[in-house]
DNA sequence: GCGACAG
DNA sequence: ATCTTGTCGC
């Protein structure tokens, strides 16, 4: 895949902060994909060296079926902390990189981490989405933002994840008994839309396939 | 001022 | 994220 646009990547809070609040604004949380979705992507992180070098997979799959297409790792130094609410900024240059040395362009990337359910309504899935103006959506295996009510232990149940007063996302079950993921919007693409393309990327397991096999792609060097 | 806090 | 064995439960 090819890219063009980008933004300079900060040293400091502040001015992350500036590129966050100039961003957020911009993200699109209708629909705005090509269906039918023929190929669904999945990214993850891992690092090495404790931490000094960032390694980014990627993996696209074949929709519906769930088999893989393609694979591809970026390695490059880290060169920015993790703090919550800031993700993006230690993450995406990586997996720039990784995505650049992919063939099959997917219809649509299942990100590791939040969409718009975010302190300042721009987490990784947004901000990757705009940067590459895809369709993104935000697969959190735990909560950075908001509040819910309780849901029922059965696979396919879901709450609202409400922030200040807007419901940024939704919480759901992705298997019985199991701990539920965090929903939500990325770039181009609606809660529900969201919530549809995560379940039917579910097997047997909590986590999508998508996310599955590039964690392993991610972990395994 | 005191907690909470994606990966 | 990463360091790590066995163990509890279906």
């Amino acid at each position: 895949m090819k890219f063009n646009r980008d933004h300079a990547w900060p040293s400091t809070l502040e001015e992350a902060i500036v590129i966050q609040e100039t961003l957020r604004d911009q993200v699109i949380t209708e629909d705005q994909l090509q269906e039918p979705i023929q190929y669904v992507a999945g990214v993850d992180m891992g690092f090495e060296a404790d931490g000094t070098i960032s390694r980014a997979a990627v993996v696209v799959l074949s929709f519906p079926d769930l088999q893989v297409i393609e694979t591809s790792l970026a390695h490059r130094p880290t060169t920015f902390p993790y703090v919550p609410g800031f993700l993006s900024f230690r993450e995406i240059p990586a997996v720039l990189n990784a995505l650049e040395k992919i063939k099959t362009t997917p219809d649509i990337i299942l990100c590791d981490g939040q969409g718009i359910a975010h302190p300042r309504g721009l987490g990784i899935a947004s901000h990757l989405g705009l940067l590459i103006d895809m369709p993104t959506i935000g697969v959190a295996k735990s909560r950075l933002v908001g509040k819910y009510e309780e849901l029922s232990e059965t696979k396919g149940s879901k709450q609202p994840l409400v922030y200040k007063g807007e419901t940024v996302g939704a919480v759901l079950r992705t298997r019985t008994g199991v701990k539920p993921l965090y929903i939500s919007s990325g770039h181009r693409v609606s809660l529900p839309t969201a919530i549809n393309y995560v379940l039917r990327c579910i097997t047997k397991y909590r986590l999508p396939e998508t996310t599955r096999i590039a964690d392993k792609l991610a972990s395994a060097k």
